[in-house]
RNA sequence: GCGCGUGUGGCGAAAUUGGUAGACGCACUAGACUUAGGAUCUAGCGCCUUACGGCAUGGGGGUUCAAGUCCCUUCACGCGCACCA
């Protein structure tokens, strides 16, 4: 085996000291911005799935230098957030110093994978140098009146004493810690993301998102479009405006629905005979965590608001209403009409309480459950007889607009993201609250606000942000008045940072703005961002939404920051599991690039399978791509003098097929043409140096240390890292001759071996004068004779 | 429940977009070299069959000269969202 480690140590600091992957602002070049996401530096080190998706778009950086471009690929830290600090807790440090530790880690794991990052550009969300923009754009949110503060029942997490946004407890757990998600009302900070959330869909049609990455972010956003209906309360001036998607089944309501949060409750709650038991409903439902309240297995539970009656604006009947927890106070407006006939939840509702079921659409048998589905309208005034919905629909719409008791109206599932975090660790929010004049930003001048240095950064019981315990820090003076003030103590999301990180990478030591102009004009957009699919809902649309805000206030020259996005599978453990401390399945890259070279291990992961999926480790394939290494490393044995290729077409076939892989993402099949050009070189004799330049020069960015040190000592030329890449000759990637397929009723009965440019005729005639095909047509009916040139013959029989 | 995706040898996977199914690699088998080999090299390797040949891309049906690829239907698995009105 050739001496790996000492082979890839030397390239790597000859790349170091060069400056091999430096990317130059303003280069009269074409840029081209290549971006994976940022690891979150752990305790726990690299992982063998970031080596993937690393060597993946290095070796789409590597290609793109040697095509000519101006790369920009770097590299930085996510290192806000709960993880650091419970590690920093576990193991009583800092988490600054954690975090300089982990990141010490990974950097040097990641340096010896070979990765060609730009590291002069690197830098990390908890440098006060970063985060005093995270936070200056935090106040541009704020000035543009797109920051508030809210007394909301939020999800919180009781194992991690604070609030979290939508994204992060996703199913009803916490993202971070797996507890269950409990309703607790706070005053929290929120951006006003659902403001976007049109823009948002409509944006992703001037990217080049996968398709799975679209559809996920607009499931997420999740828009409907429907109505509002006002329904008027019974001996009251109130009114109850409903949001539904199926105004055309209005005289089927026959009973409304609040959420028990809903204010109604609390306003006419003089008039409500039964309000203590609608109150004792309330408390139940908050003390329910968000997972047991949507739990499809529950049965509906609800009370009847007692004193209390709608009147359906339609048909003026009075109608029951009720509170139950299966309406939510977050989605519409936090109370429905109730449409049992024609909608299971409400189906299953009236059931249980015995509230009339009104048919208004035929089709189904609502003795047995509601019916969703299209039909005549019946018991529908002025829809009856129609069939068609989207008319029923239109004609309920102008009939609530004509007499004011309801518009069309579009709904999103998208909310405003809850911003604050009472944590230690992360970017404190730059706000000051004044007695006399209320919130104040932070003059930028004294930007950043620093987070003090302290012994206990530990979460408090009462859910308030440990910094809220540091009296000399939390009391100030307000930069308005100069009176007593008190600083806002709760701190950013970890998104905050990597919500525009990739704009900082163009200008990443820029302490007079965020990044310059001139910067931005050149970089432009992310041109190709990797990351995880788990990051679709979150990061992605918080990214986005980040820079559409900046788009819009001027301050980026583009409204979308990304081009093209794709996701990578994962690794998983031998037997198709996730790789986990507890399964003792674990591979660590440092390991493998002792044993078996950072090369072989890029290669193999490269090799591994279909990029965007899943793939399991398999250490004896990592084997099979150090063999062929240690092949390549052998076949320089074989050069003669001579000159030109030895078998030109399959080297001009294998430039092709590796350019528009690596372009495509179809690492694996690119590899695999590598092996059958070596394989082809093994079965000769010798080879030429041209022979061998191609070939290093085609695996130079998949495996760059072994390529380039073979290229040096075989005298092939300057550095592969400054030379061009290869090109081929389309006419020449085509055989003089091909192989004929000779079919009868489509079944391959005989070969032969054709020039391609053989008429139809003559490929006829040869199929039909092969001796085994002749034993399948003898005796039978020729019907018909399909020749497919440079293909095959199927020759039909009866 | 809704949405998306995936089913191909013992395994990871290919397949020019309708044209030789299984490239490439792993594992396995036999042989060579060797004191030895978990190194290297050579050959074989979907299933059934001595062979001729037959059967094979989750199952069933269809279109076609020709289907892994297109259409219908069905099953299994994975992921995402989920009482969103």
């Amino acid at each position: 085996m050739y001496d790996f480690k000492k082979i890839e140590k030397k390239w790597q600091k000859y790349w170091e000291a060069n400056d091999t992957f430096k990317a130059v602002t303003g280069l009269d070049k074409e840029k081209y911005y290549i971006l994976v996401e940022f690891p979150y530096p752990s305790g726990a080190g690299l992982h063998v799935g970031h080596v993937r998706s690393y060597t993946a778009l290095d070796s789409v950086s590597r290609m793109k230098r040697m095509k000519g471009y101006n790369v920009l690929f770097p590299m930085g830290w996510d290192a806000f957030g709960a993880p650091a600090e419970q590690y920093a807790i576990k193991n009583k440090i800092h988490p600054k110093e954690a975090v300089k530790e982990n990141i010490k880690t990974f950097k040097t794991q990641i340096q010896n994978l070979g990765i060609s990052f730009d590291w002069s550009r690197e830098f990390s969300t908890t440098d006060p140098e970063y985060y005093k923009w995270t936070q200056w754009q935090f106040l541009k949110f704020y000035e543009h009146g797109m920051a508030y503060k809210a007394k909301k029942n939020i999800n919180w997490c009781p194992t991690c004493k604070t609030g979290l946004s939508n994204e992060d407890s996703s199913g009803g757990v916490c993202e971070r810690c797996g507890s269950k998600v409990v309703q607790k009302e706070k005053e929290q900070w929120l951006l006003r993301m659902s403001d976007y959330a049109e823009d948002l869909i409509d944006g992703l049609k001037d990217t080049k998102f996968a398709d799975r990455i679209k559809l996920g972010q607009i499931n997420w956003i999740g828009k409907s479009k429907g109505a509002e209906v006002d329904f008027k309360i019974a001996g009251t001036k109130e009114t109850l405006t409903v949001y539904t998607t199926r105004p055309d089944t209005l005289y089927g309501a026959t009973f409304m629905v609040v959420a028990p949060e809903h204010p109604m409750l609390e306003k006419l709650k003089d008039k409500i005979k039964n309000y203590k038991d609608v109150l004792k409903y309330k408390e139940e439902a908050k003390t329910k965590t968000e997972f047991e309240r949507t739990e499809l297995v529950k049965e509906k539970t609800g009370v009847k608001i007692e004193g209390l009656e709608a009147i359906n604006p339609i048909n003026k009947k009075k109608i029951q209403i009720w509170a139950s927890d299966y309406v939510m106070m977050g989605y519409g407006t936090g109370a429905i009409m109730a449409v049992p006939a024609h909608d299971d939840r409400d189906y299953e509702f009236a059931k249980k309480f015995g509230i009339d079921i009104i048919e208004v659409i035929k089709g189904g048998d609502i003795s047995k459950e509601a019916y969703i589905g299209d039909g005549e309208y019946v018991n529908s005034g002025i829809l009856n007889g129609m069939n068609n919905k989207e008319d029923a629909v239109r004609k309920m719409l102008d009939y609530l607009e004509e007499n004011h008791i309801g518009h069309a109206k579009v709904n999103y599932r998208l909310q405003d993201w809850i911003f604050s975090r009472q944590r230690f660790w992360g970017e404190p929010i730059p706000l000051i609250h004044c007695e006399k004049c209320g919130w104040v930003p932070v003059p930028e001048e004294d930007l950043p606000v620093l987070l003090p240095d302290v012994a206990n950064y530990e979460p408090t019981e009462d859910g308030e942000s440990p910094l809220a315990n540091i009296e000399e820090w939390v009391n100030c003076t307000c930069p308005k008045c100069g009176g007593k003030a008190r600083r806002e103590t709760d701190t950013m999301p970890n998104w905050a940072g990597s919500s525009w990180y990739f704009l900082r990478y163009m200008d990443s030591h820029n302490d007079k703005e965020f990044v310059s102009k001139e910067a931005l004009d050149y970089w432009g957009k992310v041109d190709w961002y990797n990351g995880g699919m788990e990051h679709t809902a979150r990061h992605l649309l918080y990214a986005r939404f980040w820079n559409q805000f900046l788009y819009n206030i001027g301050l980026v020259p583009n409204k979308e920051p990304i081009d093209v996005r794709v996701s990578h599978g994962m690794i998983l453990g031998d037997g198709g599991e996730k790789m986990s401390k507890s399964k003792g399945n674990v591979i660590n890259p440092d390991d493998i690039v002792n044993e078996y070279g950072a090369d072989a291990l890029r290669t193999y992961e490269m090799f591994i399978g279909d990029y965007e999926k899943d793939a399991a480790w398999s250490t004896n394939g990592l084997k099979g791509c150090a063999k062929f290494l240690d092949r390549i490393w052998k076949i320089r044995e074989k050069l003669n003098d001579k000159e030109g290729y030895t078998n030109e077409v399959l080297v001009h076939q294998t430039i092709k097929k590796v350019t528009n892989d690596l372009e495509n993402m179809k690492y694996n099949t690119a590899v695999s043409a590598l092996m059958i050009l070596l394989n082809e070189y093994e079965k000769h004799e010798t080879i030429t140096k041209d022979d061998l330049r191609i070939l290093v020069h085609l695996l130079n960015p998949i495996a760059p240390h072994i390529t380039e040190e073979i290229n040096e000592n075989s005298n092939l030329g300057k550095p592969l890292c400054q030379s061009p890449w290869p090109t081929y000759d389309e006419k020449k990637t085509i055989n003089e001759n091909f192989e004929m397929v000779i079919q009868v009723n489509g079944k391959v009965r005989g070969k032969a071996t054709m020039n391609i440019n053989a008429s139809k005729d003559l490929m006829q005639q040869t199929a039909l004068e092969n001796e085994n095909v002749k034993k399948f047509v003898h005796g039978k009916k020729i019907i018909n004779v399909v020749v497919i040139p440079q293909r095959l013959v199927n020759i039909v029989v009866r």
